[in-house]
DNA sequence: TCAAGAGGCGCGATTATTCACACTTGGCCC
DNA sequence: GGGCCAAGTGTGAATAATCGCGCCTCTTGA
């Protein structure tokens, strides 16, 4: 379908919008929306910022671009998920993707991360299309345990947990690096993440009665500074 | 000279130091290192950034001084929980701890996410000071699910995930505020989190053989307990 | 009277963005 | 083929705003 007959010249080696935007994805993902200049972009990319221009109509275009086809990457998987009955074994399959698309992507996570502490553009429809949609009551559960969840009223809090759980492990990786002997995103640390984020899933759901209110109203422990 | 205009009375409450710190820390923790600027930190006490000099030698030493502040906070508590006998419900009391902690005063956490994804001068003090002493493989686990954590090499994993999961909490409230219709920062919730926290700490101890031998995708070739 | 501390001024660098301009193309007519 | 134009994509120079930060003066409480 595509054409690009001659060889460019000494020009453009690819598509310069795509490479645009994944540099600029990189880099708003390491130092989010505020502290990343459009020269660094472009200087990434091999151009001057003026030439970037060209391609987006400024900055927060440029940024809402990245957005938006992260997003688009995270669709389907997604979707494919939001039919059909939840059983156990679906929302071990459900996290089991999740964490799969982050471990290949992490930009996604930690543009959101960037978004949810100092907000920038579009965080509004951030949240509307990413968060939202995983954090509704869900009708569907059908199993007892899962029921139980439903019912509670703490499904939102178990999937924001869930969900933090997943991302953070993206977000907060570098700061491991060095403390596990072992870089976080290589195949090994994969499974090793897949398993122990499945293992505290099926935990919690064989807890059972576990969500229930029945909690002591924390004992607490020793003296925790308020804030003045 | 004519143009006195008679401000108010000059006389703050604290000295002039701490309040630059205070809004040095909360703007540090929503913005990061870079995005955040001498002028507006200056602005927000209601002073001219030339005036904050006169208190810290730059914007890095101010920045500096924010995080030995905080460290120095968490530090005690964190103390505390570093003898004896790790049992379970020790455990129960650490995690009930740091959650309080972070709830209380949520800055740290924000201020470690920023530096765990862009760096920004003393991190490698942060990871040493605050992440290194919780990831040590501890000696002290005596109870016989906990030995198996050890044993197996996963317990640092295990550290970070729950590590990750409070705080990140913290830093993602922002994102969930709307959806879960409650202020992720009152006190019912703190109850609902902590309540959660425990719940899941408490399901993955019981489940025993958790340790992720029994799991059919995870292969977990053994042998990775060795330290680098 | 004195020093701490606040503010005005300003330098040099960097920011996002615009503008005028160069060059390389593919397509079209002859 | 050659001539020609419009579109696309690059550039350096210039804009105004903001940045971190040093210098120097003035106010103020002790």
């Amino acid at each position: 379908m595509v054409n690009t007959a001659s060889r460019s010249r000494r020009r453009a080696p690819g598509n310069t919008q795509e490479r645009i935007l994944d540099a600029a994805e990189a880099l708003f993902a390491r130092k989010g929306y505020q502290a990343t200049s459009v020269g660094e972009v472009a200087g990434a990319v091999g151009i001057r910022s003026p030439s970037l221009y060209n391609h987006f109509r400024n900055k927060e275009a440029l940024y809402r671009a990245v957005l938006e086809r992260l997003l688009d990457r995270f669709a389907a998987p997604m979707e494919a998920l939001a039919h059909g009955p939840i059983t156990e074994e679906r929302l071990l399959d459900w996290l089991d993707t999740i964490v799969r698309m982050h471990h290949a992507n992490p930009n996604l996570a930690r543009l959101l991360q960037h978004a949810a502490l100092s907000g920038g553009p579009g965080t509004g429809e951030l949240i509307e299309r990413f968060f939202r949609p995983m954090m509704m009551r869900d009708p569907r559960l059908e199993q007892p345990g899962l029921r139980a969840l439903g019912e509670s009223g703490l499904q939102p809090w178990a999937v924001m947990a869930f969900n933090n759980l997943v991302m953070s492990y993206v977000t907060m990786a570098p700061m491991y690096r060095d403390l596990l002997g072992q870089d976080p995103f290589g195949e090994e640390a994969l499974e090793r993440q897949l398993a122990l984020v499945r293992t505290l899933l099926l935990a919690v759901l064989r807890f059972d009665g576990a969500a229930g209110a029945g909690y002591p109203p924390s004992p607490t422990p020793s003296g925790i500074d308020e804030k003045r």
